[in-house]
Formats: C-alpha cells, sequence, structure tokens
DNA sequence: CTTAGCATTATGTCATACATATAATATGAG
DNA sequence: CTCATATTATATGTATGACATAATGCTAAG
C-alpha cells in the first residue's frame, strides 16, 4: 500500500498562522494605505481565536509598519516604511562587529554606485550647497589634519539626497551611527593620519569639481580615490 | 516667579516605555547572544507593569529579531538579523510603486559600486562558476533574443555572492522579488527589445573576461553599458 | 548506563473586566 | 443659524487570573 509522506507537523503557533492570514487578507483586497482594517473583537470571532492572539498578531505588523492604530478609531493598513524598522535595531551597541563590518562596506559601495544618479539629477542649488560646505570646511581646516566628521558628515549626506532616492536616503541616516562608530573605532586602532599615494588625494573640494564638469565615470575613479583609507581598511582586515 | 518650562506631556504608551527600558537593559548589561533574559513575570513584577504589557513590549522585540523565546527555557537575547525583518513586509504586493522603483535603482547602485570588492575577493573557483553560468546561458540563448531571467539571477547573484559581503547578499536575496516584478513590469510596458548604443552592449561573458583581465574601473564601465537599459528606463520615467 | 515516564516551569492562549482616548453627536451660547 | 463646548459611544490599551502546552531535568525501572 501506498504510504502518503508525513507530512511536517504545523508547528507555528497561533499568532503565526493569524499573522499570515492577515497579510493574505491585505494583499486578496489590495488595500491602499488609510483602509480600515475589521477590529480586534471582529477578527478574533471570524479567526476562531481569542482577541489575545489576534492582538499580538496585529502587534506584529505594527512593528513592522505594515498597521496603524488609532484608539476609537481602529487599525488601517499602512505602506510599510521598509527603513524604519531597522532604526531600532540598528545600534552599535547591539550589532556584532562583523555585521557592523558589512554595513561600513555597504556604504561604500553605495556611495561608488551612486554616481549615474547624481549626474542624472543635479541641480544647480545643490551644488551651490556643496559648495558652501566645502567652503566652511576648509575655513576650519587649519587647525585639524583630519577634516571634521561633522563636515564629512554634511557633504555625504548632501549627496545621499542628491540621489532623489528617498529610499536610499533614509537608509544613509540610519546608518549614521554605524559610519561614527566604525570611523571613531578606525582612527583609534590606526591614529597616524593615513597616507594617500603620492598626488592621489580627492578632497570634497576636488569631488565637487567633478561633479559639475565632470562625468559619471571620472566622479567615480574620483570617489574611489577620495574613499581610498576606508577601503584600504575594509581590505586590510580581511573580508571575513 | 519663574515658570518651569513644561514638559511635553509623554504621549508613549506603557508598552513604549518598556520596551526603552528593555532596550537599555540589553545595551547596558552587554548581552551577548544566548544570554537569557529575565522571565516575564519577574520582569512585569520589577518594572511595576503587567504581564501583558511586558509580553507586548517582548514580541516587539521579538519582531524585531532581538530576543527568541522558547517555553520553558525563557527568552534569550540574539543578534539582531538586520536583513530578516524586511522579508516579510517586502512583498510586491504590498509596497507602493515608488518604493519598488527606489529599490530598483538601490540595486543598480550597488552593482554598480561593488566593483572594488569582487576584484578584492575574487577567487579561481568563482571564476569557473561564472564560467558555467555564461556557457549555459548562451547554449539556451539562440531561442530567445532577451537573455532568460534565471540565468540573469545566476549570474548576478553569483557576483553578489562574491563580494563576500554577507549583509549584502541577503539584502540582494531578499530584493529578488523586487527586481522581478519591476522587470517583468519593464518589458510589459515596453516590450520591444532595447536597441544598445552601437557597439556598446556587453554580455555576461563579456563581464567576466573584464573580471579576469581588468581593473575594477574597467568593470565598472562595463558594467554600466551592461545595465544601460534598467538605467535608462529609471532615468526615463523621471526620479520623482 | 540507558530509557521511559513524570513533575516542573516559562511561554502560549483564553476570558473578562476596566481604563483611556477620541470620533461623533448632542447641547447650549451668541 | 453658526460656532464652540460638553456628552456619549466605541475601539484600543492595560490588568488580572486561569489553564494549555511544550521542553527540561529528575527519577525510577530495565
Amino acid at each position: 500500500m501506498e504510504l502518503k509522506k508525513l507530512e511536517p507537523v504545523g508547528t507555528e503557533s497561533l499568532v503565526d498562522k493569524v499573522e499570515s492570514r492577515l497579510l493574505k487578507y491585505f494583499k486578496d483586497n489590495e488595500l491602499v494605505p488609510g483602509d480600515a482594517i475589521p477590529k480586534e473583537i471582529d477578527l478574533a470571532n471570524s479567526l476562531g481565536v481569542s482577541r489575545t492572539v489576534v492582538r499580538e498578531a496585529l502587534l506584529r505588523l505594527r512593528t513592522l509598519g505594515l498597521v496603524e492604530s488609532k484608539k476609537r478609531r481602529g487599525m488601517i493598513f499602512k505602506q510599510p516604511d521598509i527603513i524604519n524598522n531597522f532604526a531600532r535595531v540598528l545600534d552599535p551597541t547591539l550589532l556584532g562587529e562583523d555585521t557592523m563590518k558589512q554595513l561600513f562596506e555597504l556604504r561604500l559601495i553605495l556611495e561608488m554606485g551612486m554616481a549615474d544618479f547624481l549626474f542624472e539629477n543635479r541641480q544647480q542649488k545643490d551644488l551651490e550647497e556643496l559648495e558652501r560646505i566645502v567652503a566652511e570646511e576648509e575655513a576650519t581646516a587649519t587647525q585639524k589634519i583630519r577634516f571634521s566628521l561633522d563636515k564629512e558628515i554634511a557633504f555625504h549626506g548632501k549627496l545621499y539626497q542628491m540621489s532623489n532616492n528617498v529610499t536610499l536616503q533614509k537608509f544613509q541616516d540610519l546608518l549614521l551611527p554605524v559610519f561614527n562608530y566604525v570611523y571613531l573605532k578606525e582612527t583609534k586602532t590606526n591614529p597616524d593620519v593615513y597616507h594617500y599615494s603620492e598626488g592621489e588625494f580627492v578632497s570634497h573640494g576636488m569631488l565637487l569639481d567633478v561633479l559639475k564638469k565632470g562625468t559619471p565615470e571620472s566622479f567615480r575613479n574620483a570617489m574611489r580615490r577620495h574613499l581610498e583609507p576606508h577601503f584600504d581598511h575594509a581590505f586590510r582586515n580581511g573580508s571575513r
């Protein structure tokens, strides 16, 4: 006799099931942001579980940013804000060293890769703002050898903004603490000023110049040199 | 008489507060993955709230991947898996068009930006595997003008893998559905074969060749041409 | 020493009651 | 009649207590 294959026993909890059902409900009904969701009691009744379970499932979805709850008004469907989920866990004191390192590498990748979008979207006022940032930086640069971290952030942050990609931009905002952390660690373990290969140093001012008059290709090359110390650091510590 | 500034009323819910307290607890005690967390009842007692509230707070942290719960064993601290949080919400049917578009742009940025890491980490066996993928692709390419989607995924996926950045790699895995979705939409709204500028078409085989013998710089240029249709599409539809 | 069974325990689920905030409606002043 | 204010209804937020369930560790039988 033919035995049926033993189906894996459903090990998922009630809350798990309810969560999937809710997600399916959202998709099937093609909810748009702002649409109301049945109230907890009704859901509990139709699903045949306690309100507790429904609540926990909804709470998960809320944590993921898929629903929003207001007293008396009930719950409404929301477009999940991908990025927001990271915010709470993206804490250098919570993340492992390796994850931090990889996120830092990700930043290098992003800045190298966004050249084309910068050239596509650059506006006169953006370039002017970069100009201001560079000017301020150079005015205060005499006392310190290493550029100050906040000017560094201002310049690169502006670049992300110019990419015109809100998701990317939020992502970068979120990653800032990681950068700071790795950056500080980097300067601490390696306190001596980095020595660029002769004649290869690229400042923010020079980057801006390329952004004005150059091409995506030349900008990438300039950016690569600008980021050289960080790349070297990433490579030196081995890529796992 | 000097009036004290009106302190902003704490609008956060009990669960919010408990969540922050727990996070603070984790950081202060420098928990490492695997460390046990006090049980719900104890937490409820020490914090002076009901078990319900503690549970909801813990549930949020669990949703974020910061803690894991096992029956009888209690809760343990976990290294948050950044990426995993995305998985549930990163569904083309749930995300808005604009977010999708931005994620697709993000892919272009990533592939343009990771050249240096590819050259730093490339291994003979990786190159051989790429070789195999390209060979298979060319063997089946005669019947179709457009390359098949799965070979496309295989090749580019392998590149991500070669970056040796697990976070990046998981990220790409997660974004795959988005790519598929946008890709299909792209070919549907614009069914005619894309016309590369004369003599500029770069195939996977050519990319591989550059990866073997070229430099990060030349690879970026080759990749830029390879991705040209996608870039054009991104630019054509305006960057918001 | 191994194994089967049992007791223990922390999370998972349920039921119920009450608190709280707010949308909707009713009320009153002008 | 219009606008501001008070009332009420309602859905979420919190509390409490009970029981279910599964995994752990102990115990006793083999």
